[in-house]
DNA sequence: GTATTTGCAAATGATTTGCAGTGCT
DNA sequence: AGCACTGCAAATCATTTGCAAATAC
């Protein structure tokens, strides 16, 4: 993915730091800030954490990061891409994503409610496959 | 509802300071902890932010209160209850709960994941009713 | 009577802001 | 060149901790 573009194309200027920050979320799929922070250091040694929270606040602005807050747990972010719903597993602490249709359940929650839904936050929680075996 | 009994039920000391969370939470259905100060000071001119805090954490631990996380919004807090799922309107920010079945949807997930899963938490945004109307 | 809880003050942790210097376009 | 971005230090906001006095049971 061309993230130089990509940050262009939201208004936002193609700095090595965003680069960065992107790509780690890209390889990563979801860190928090700490997690990020450590990881960005390594390319950048000097990078403020002051400059961390206003890449990813800017990012979310414009649409192009999303916030991810879990129960018991320190919020993770993510590239925006197609709507999905999140799995942790609260023994190995995987956190995935999952492409599933929630349009039944929309459906069903704007029929009791009469709201016009447009976004969801979905985490689910419970043991992956590989804790279950253990 | 008898907050004293519930309070001893969970192993937590029936404080008036206590009995007043839980009745303002059952009240209000959901706040979050600056507006839980806000109103609790109504009732305990002197009650500390502190204290406010280690009853908000004793009783999650306890399992008496659970925390709700709001994408782009502070999170809130409820008594613990019956799984549902949240609804919140982006104009007028009126939260509420829905009692849905979300058995398909855990279902399908589990399949997919072959997850456990055991807990929920749903947030679904847009625009209640009301605020349609305008 | 004993263990827990309260309320204060201080400490810690997380995030934001102001500003001078630097870099992107 | 001009505006946006970086990095530092300081400020702010949120939450936790330590402790002495008060309270629940």
């Amino acid at each position: 993915m061309n993230y130089e573009l990509l940050l262009r194309e939201h208004s936002l200027k193609a700095t090595p730091q965003r680069v960065g920050i992107l790509s780690l979320m890209q390889t990563s799929g979801h860190l928090d800030v700490e997690e990020l922070f450590t990881e960005i250091k390594k390319q950048f040694s000097t990078i403020s954490l002051a400059t961390l929270y206003k890449n990813i606040n800017a990012m979310m602005e414009k649409g192009l990061l999303t916030e991810i807050k879990i129960p018991n747990q320190k919020s993770k972010y993510e590239i925006a891409k197609a709507p999905h719903i999140h799995l942790l597993c609260q023994e190995c602490n995987e956190f995935i994503d999952l492409k599933l249709d929630i349009g039944c359940l929309v459906d069903e929650a704007a029929k009791e409610s009469h709201y016009r839904l447009k976004e969801s936050s979905i985490v689910l929680s419970g043991v992956c496959e590989k804790c279950q075996a253990k």
